[in-house]
DNA sequence: AACCGCTTGTGAACGCAGGAACAAAGTCGC
DNA sequence: GCGACTTTGTTCCTGCGTTCACAAGCGGTT
């Protein structure tokens, strides 16, 4: 079968595509059918032409003089970034952001359910949340195994990050989401997206205070 | 004062800069007193040669031949990314998530701390979470003004953070960092940094199908 | 049926980030 | 004191992402 497409989408456009998915759902359950480029990319925070080019690494959907049709757009983008289908997640670290994190229904709308919750901490053993209930580390690796999850959350404390990641890959985890502040480095073929919310603070900090800085320069 | 250096940082440098921050400082707890460009690469996650490029932006602090002096480095990075000061920080939407934040000890060490905790729901009004009181939403403004502080988070439901975002720039934060899922638009002024869980999860998993799909071309 | 306005899709140019290679500089050994 | 090695700081270059600008195409109107 050929794909008449480049599947190479950059990674940048992905991220976008993922925030249009969520601006397109919102207009249909407003009733809006069609949508202008403009307008989305409004909505979007971002600027036109460069929406119009991240759309058409996906095939053009859209009808020239009217705009897109919302629905057929939100299925084109929700097919190529496989959110039809339902991912099995698993969430390791059940402190504060990780009940967060196995609390918030918005992942189930997009196409991820967790399928297990682990924690060191005895206490938290037996606790239910959003539906599950959390399991000793020991059994990581048998639910991993019996539930075929693909995607791991790290939400534990820094200094076992590291051996978390590494049993979760020696499972068969292949994408990992690490909120944990360290750098991971995981094993070959595993891919590790970190969120650091220190960084995103800092570089907000940063930004603002520079913008002060060329304010005062302007008065001056 | 002629400042020596041009003071445009790449804002992924920045981003950077907060990492070889928390390395640093993990190194010099673990008693390390000079550190080489590759090791502290190795350990960031990024390139040797881009770290360099990266410290050039601040003028250069290491010794050729031996590398660079971790406290000196450290207190370098901080002074530019004014970690040096502590600043006083918002966060509005007490739910799972904003407890999370408001509990996490981290922020602290990088020179943030809350001043200031907000939920609409009268049920949550009271609560202690990390030594704060959490207010109603009515005390926004005067607690912004009061403390003067300069970065909200926003934690609440997607429905109400533009009007959050509102309140908070008008009360006079500059720097938004915004968990909702929705796209703000802030005034003119006002920076909003975006941080939406489900676009990394998704973007995630994109990259993981993706690498299937080569896997499975180089098979064939 | 033909025209006109509106919107998409694409081609080109610009700027930026990332990586590799090289020169400068300092230290260690002899 | 001198040479060789190590490591930084810089420069060049390649590739990518973003933006601007224009041609192509469709619907509505006369």
């Amino acid at each position: 079968m050929i794909q008449p497409r480049p599947r190479t989408i950059p990674e940048a456009t992905v991220a976008r595509l993922a925030v249009y998915l969520r601006v397109l759902t919102s207009l249909a359950d407003g009733g809006r059918t069609t949508v202008s480029s403009g307008e989305l990319a409004s909505a979007a925070g971002v600027n036109p032409a460069g929406l119009r080019k991240d759309l058409s690494h996906l095939g053009s959907c859209g009808v020239r003089g009217v705009g897109y049709e919302v629905r057929a757009l939100r299925e084109r983008i929700a097919h190529v970034l496989g959110a039809e289908r339902s991912r099995a997640c698993v969430l390791v670290g059940i402190g504060n952001l990780g009940t967060a994190l196995a609390d918030y229904a918005g992942f189930g709308s997009r196409g991820f359910r967790f399928v297990g919750l682990f924690d060191a901490a005895p206490a938290r053993v037996g606790e239910e949340i959003g539906g599950l209930v959390v399991q000793p580390m020991a059994e990581l690796e048998a639910t991993v195994t019996a539930t075929d999850a693909s995607i791991g959350v790290i939400a534990t404390p820094a200094d076992v990050a590291q051996s978390v990641c590494d049993r979760l890959a020696a499972a068969g985890v292949r994408s990992i989401l690490n909120f944990a502040p360290v750098t991971l480095t995981p094993p070959p073929g595993v891919d590790v997206r970190p969120v650091d919310l220190s960084v995103e603070l800092q570089v907000l900090a940063f930004l603002g205070q520079q913008r002060g800085v060329r304010a005062a320069e302007v008065t001056a």
